[in-house]
DNA sequence: CTGAGACATCGATGGCTGTCAACATAGACG
DNA sequence: CGTCTATGTTGACAGCCATCGATGTCTCAG
């Protein structure tokens, strides 16, 4: 491999492993997946990736994801900052603004991951 | 329907829910989703998860659970708990053991909602 | 009935995390 | 330069949660 496991996001390192009910997962590959889903596992960064993924291209701005939640900008900030980390958003900075995009293959392995589909 | 919401566990809210990726989630459905993905997101649970789900007929004995972790049986007993709370493991007692067996179309149908597929 | 084994529950505790206010940074514009 | 706007960072705090030891419950053997 070009890059070791620690330089990897976590999402990176979920195309390894086998689905779920397949075979018992090995610690390491828990302690890999886990992150992910950590970061899924928040009301707010859940509605956030459901908003930036089914917006026009994938892709949505930082001021209007603002608006759609009753929560700070700073918590907003975090929250995109915890699924970019993982590597199930992009990022990318265009003049003053912020635009973050979904990773549908990051998705769709963890889906996979899950479901025990597409083995 | 024939049971009101909160009678059902989470994975019985989750069949209602569009894939995330094909439009914004709501609030409620994300507070619905979440619970699940928070079960899943520890990493020991994710390993007892998925020891259950590989054992034969996708069933094991807590006996053999123990075992396998270096945490106390009280831990176990919570995760367990846990998992089968959210309706991802079923709970069947035999003499003195008991069996946790993994509930295949939940995981499925978590797995299709994160992914996307099956849409 | 008594003891032992399997599993659950309880109470306490240390660490993690979601949230916010305050502040920092970085461009755009004049 | 100074200001305004968009976004990220920091520090602090409250609430949640993974973990454990102690204890309870249930079942079976003798």
């Amino acid at each position: 491999m070009s890059k070791s496991l620690i330089e990897l996001t976590p999402v990176e390192t979920v195309a390894c492993c086998a689905p779920l009910t397949s075979e018992p997962l090995s610690a390491e590959q828990a302690e890999r997946i886990v992150p992910l889903l950590k970061a899924l596992a928040d009301p707010a960064r859940l509605r956030l990736l459901s908003l930036v993924a089914s917006h026009q291209d994938g892709e949505a701005c930082v001021c209007d994801l603002n608006d759609a939640f009753d929560l700070s900008q700073p918590t907003i900030s975090h929250h995109l900052k915890v699924l970019h980390d993982v590597g199930l958003l992009s990022r990318s900075k265009r003049g003053v603004w912020v635009y973050y995009a979904i990773r549908e293959d990051a998705l769709t392995e963890l889906g996979s991951l899950i479901g025990g589909v597409g083995e």
